[in-house]
DNA sequence: GTAGGGTTAG
């Protein structure tokens, strides 16, 4: 009944060559003892003494069987709960690979069901790598837990290659394992992939697609942030006379959340419930995240009140969430009750609640108070997390203190946390901000020896840094070099420059900048726009920054507060007060108001003793 | 009868 995978000969799509031939590499993440794993007798001696070295008491006895139905037991516990540890799981394992007869590929499957509930992906890996040398049957149930491990480990391909061994010995693969698939491909940003699977397997039958796989399709598309179409396929299952489940309707009210339609998403609440299908703490929670985003406080208190009623508990990610929304909005003291609260509810808070209660210290510079939840964290066996560091850290560098933010990455390393890109970033614009320019160009170079992959972030904190210090010509050298390199820049990138430009009195260059953003098929945005029409202002060539006014509306960029406001400036400054009345007079239809500089500046010339017609003609206006 | 896939937080 076994066919032995090592005997499979084509090398690349076969499980052998996973799991034989030396590709293991993503195993060592997760179970230390599997390193340099050649057979698969090793990998059970190797786990065996993981499971001695690791273990600091013995593993309970009752978890490990001595008899069939004392097994079924357990394990029907297990592959539902998880064990409370890796190695219980293991020394199970071994035990039931002694049992004679051996137990039933139900039981092994159950286990390796256990081992994912734990999320010990690379574990449930080793053990079926090892059920396969000890011919035990896999069935493709045993198959499609593996596929998930191996998307889990963000190894897609692996999964393909098991796809082809459950070919090659005659098994049929079912929508649960080709949904994991599509899931697999999705979670590695491979969407138009995962649905071109999904539109052949609906074209040649291959499947009776279920709300399950059609989900996984919709949360792909909200993903890549094209939760419309994920609206329309939700119409389409429907049609198809496959109804949406709890999942469905939740991935998408999600998505309208995220994406501030929280009204479109109330909307969709209301039809599910009209259908039948309860909300629950999911759907609850994302209509929350989303009321959050928007301050719309009264709308959460209602949320809240909804869920009471319909016996629904807040749990850890809503409370997450409540803490996180108001410490970001300042409100620190009422972030501090809602974790009180969760706790007294019995949700404890994890390193995701700590942290977003940090964020909301550095935020109001309290660094203090921030570092003193660093402290509670750790008091309560809660380990902080890289993020977590990272929060510290900018709040740090937003305070100048960039000498202590380096001392924390060096802190959060040596407790063997593995700083990111955005950990660098952050590092890296504090000491641009400090104008320590040697050390932010020391510190960069360091980042290209740690061999840190930089992102579209680092470069806009380096251009932004070396503008903002007047090196806007150096700046616009480290572009050249970026573009050489095959870096698209983004209009971002061109408006930090643009500013620079202009700050360095370069105006042709900032010019000519503007004239290759068009050329580039890239469109000008707000902020583009505003910076141009500030630049000109300050170098009394108001005239083109009308052009530009003119060109915004053109191009359907409409001028808001701050374009006005910028441009009223701009012509006080240079003294034209008759084109300054007009664009007050447009400003104040369009619903806008002047700013704090504006009005300032406004109310110094109404002070002034100048004798300017045009000037007298605007004191009359806004002081009859 | 007993095992697998889809949604949420910094």
């Amino acid at each position: 009944m076994m066919v032995r995978l090592r005997s499979a000969s084509s090398a690349c799509f076969s499980s052998d060559a996973i799991f034989h031939k030396g590709s293991l590499g993503f195993l060592r993440h997760g179970t230390t003892a599997l390193t340099t794993t050649s057979s698969s007798c090793r990998v059970i001696t190797l786990l065996r003494l993981h499971s001695l070295c690791q273990s600091s008491t013995c593993p309970n006895p009752n978890h490990i069987p001595n008899h069939h139905t004392e097994l079924q037991q357990l394990l029907n516990e297990k592959c539902k709960l998880g064990f409370d540890k890796l190695d219980d799981a293991l020394v199970v394992f071994d035990k039931m690979l002694r049992m004679k007869p051996l137990p039933t590929v139900i039981h092994f499957t159950q286990l390796l069901a256990a081992l994912v509930k734990m999320k010990h992906y690379s574990a449930a890996v080793s053990v079926f790598s090892d059920m396969c040398s000890f011919s035990i049957s896999v069935n493709i149930i045993t198959y499609s837990i593996v596929i998930n491990c191996c998307c889990h480990l963000k190894r897609v391909d692996y999964g393909f290659a098991l796809l082809a061994a459950i070919f090659k010995r005659g098994f049929v693969p079912d929508v649960v394992t080709y949904t994991t698939l599509v899931r697999g491909l999705i979670s590695q940003d491979k969407f138009l992939e995962a649905e071109l699977m999904f539109s052949y397997l609906l074209q040649h039958n291959q499947i009776q697609p279920d709300a399950a796989i059609f989900t996984t399709i919709i949360d792909g598309l909200c993903k890549i942030g094209n939760t419309s179409r994920a609206m329309r396929l939700l119409r389409y299952m429907e049609k198809k006379g496959c109804m949406p489940s709890l999942v469905t309707y939740t991935t998408i009210i999600d998505s309208l959340s995220k994406d501030r339609l929280v009204d479109d998403a109330l909307g969709l609440l209301a039809e599910m419930s009209d259908k039948g299908i309860q909300p629950d703490v999911v759907t609850y929670s994302s209509l929350i995240h989303g009321m959050c985003n928007l301050n719309r406080w009264d709308d959460i208190t209602q949320l809240l009140k909804d869920m009471d009623r319909h016996k629904i508990s807040p749990n850890k990610h809503t409370y997450s969430i409540l803490v996180d929304a108001h410490a970001r909005d300042g409100k620190v003291k009422d972030a501090e009750h809602f974790i009180e609260l969760m706790i007294q509810r019995g949700q404890h808070p994890d390193v995701v609640t700590y942290s977003a209660l940090m964020d909301g210290y550095c935020l109001r510079g309290e660094l203090d108070k921030a570092f003193a939840v660093l402290s509670t964290m750790i008091s309560k066996g809660i380990f902080p997390d890289t993020q977590t560091y990272t929060i510290l850290i900018n709040g740090y560098c937003k305070k100048m203190k960039v000498d202590t933010a380096i001392h924390l990455l060096e802190e959060m390393t040596l407790k063997g946390l593995t700083p990111t890109v955005e950990t660098y970033n952050t590092i890296l614009d504090g000491l641009f901000r400090a104008r320590r320019l040697n050390e932010a160009h020391k510190f960069y170079k360091n980042m290209l020896n740690q061999g840190v992959k930089l992102n579209i972030v680092t470069c806009r904190i380096l251009l932004h840094g070396l503008c903002c210090n007047g090196l806007a010509g150096e700046a616009m050298s480290v572009f050249h070099d970026m573009e050489s390199c095959g870096l698209l820049p983004d209009i971002h990138i061109y408006n930090i420059l643009i500013h620079g430009l202009f700050k360095d009195g370069k105006v042709d260059e900032a010019r000519n900048l503007l004239h290759n953003v068009r050329l580039k098929g890239l469109h000008p945005d707000f902020i583009s726009y505003n910076i141009m029409i500030q630049g000109f202002c300050q170098e009394g060539l108001l005239e083109e920054a009308y052009k530009i006014l003119l060109e915004m509306e053109e191009n359907n960029c409409l001028p808001n507060e701050v374009t006005y406001n910028t441009l009223i400036r701009g012509c006080f400054k240079n003294k034209k007060y008759d084109g300054a009345c007009v664009l007050v007079d447009e400003m104040f239809a369009h619903g806008f108001k002047a700013d704090g500089s504006t009005t300032s500046m406004l109310f110094d010339l109404l002070q002034s003793k100048e004798q300017d017609p045009a000037l007298l003609a605007m004191k009359k206006k806004f002081m009859p």
